[in-house]
DNA sequence: TTCCGTGCAAACGATTTGCATTAGT
DNA sequence: ACTAATGCAAATCGTTTGCACGGAA
């Protein structure tokens, strides 16, 4: 378990974490990706630190964390003004190719989300996000394996 | 990338698997915790085995598989007369403590999915299964750390 | 008699952590 | 100065796989 720690530090690394996060806005990179674009730049900055950088700005609410297959992805914090999405939003994951869209939360009605927390044995359902799954516009031209 | 096989050949480690899962039903058990399951019986069992009679059962949607925070969890499939809800469903994680509640995938009208579908530049969304977050109901009376 | 399935151990990919060092504040 | 953050390598966790053997068909 991870615990939450101060964590304010302006680092340059941790700085070129977050840039690397907003010019991959939308993406939703893995932490591998992050590391990739980072790395463009500041060569000798490590994985480690990536992860680090990227728990740090969770923590802060400048990033969103989500896990899709096994690995966590991440995307820009709602607060941003530079997100595509700069709101609550959902998370739509094509069943081919894997990639997420985002969907604003707008679309599902509160009254739907309380009728589902009660037929969950009096479940408190988060507005947001809710993971979809489907098969991308792309994708659906795509004769199937 | 797993290749679909035969996987034909009723072996005792597959039905031990199999029963251990449907004693499980509606708690969503990890590998492991199959694997526990499992050992009662027959300790000479191996993980790995339970992993590829596991892979064999999805296959043959004998099983479902899920993935939450990094695991993978299994449930009866849905044809089994034995499940809890033995109809499409979606699941509910509690974001304390991280158990899966199922609820029947009537509860979201299709018009809903088909307009979030298309603010996804055309995604073609499934029906089932979703997954929500939330609290559950225990969890809602324990302060939070 | 085929080969599929098993058990074991080693390999794997994603993530975390211990430790000595560096650098914000 | 104080101490959080870094870089590296090793450790951890869940899962998969290579290989020789055993058991369904």
């Amino acid at each position: 378990m991870r615990l939450a720690t101060k964590r304010t530090r302006n680092t340059i690394q941790r700085k070129a974490v977050q840039e690397a996060i907003h010019s991959l806005a939308g993406q939703h990179p893995t932490a591998s990706e992050v590391y990739a674009a980072v790395r463009e730049r500041y060569p000798q900055l490590s994985l480690a630190t990536v992860y680090r950088a990227l728990h740090a700005l969770v923590e802060q609410h400048a990033v969103t964390e989500m896990r899709v297959e096994n690995v966590a992805r991440y995307d820009i914090g709602m607060g941003s003004a530079l997100s595509p999405i700069a709101c609550p939003h959902h998370h739509i994951v094509c069943r081919r190719c894997g990639r997420v869209t985002d969907v604003c939360a707008s679309a599902i009605p509160s009254p739907l989300l309380q009728a589902i927390g009660e037929a969950a044995n009096g479940f408190q359902v988060d507005a947001h996000p809710i993971q979809f799954r489907g098969v991308c516009a792309s994708c659906q031209v795509v004769p199937l394996s």
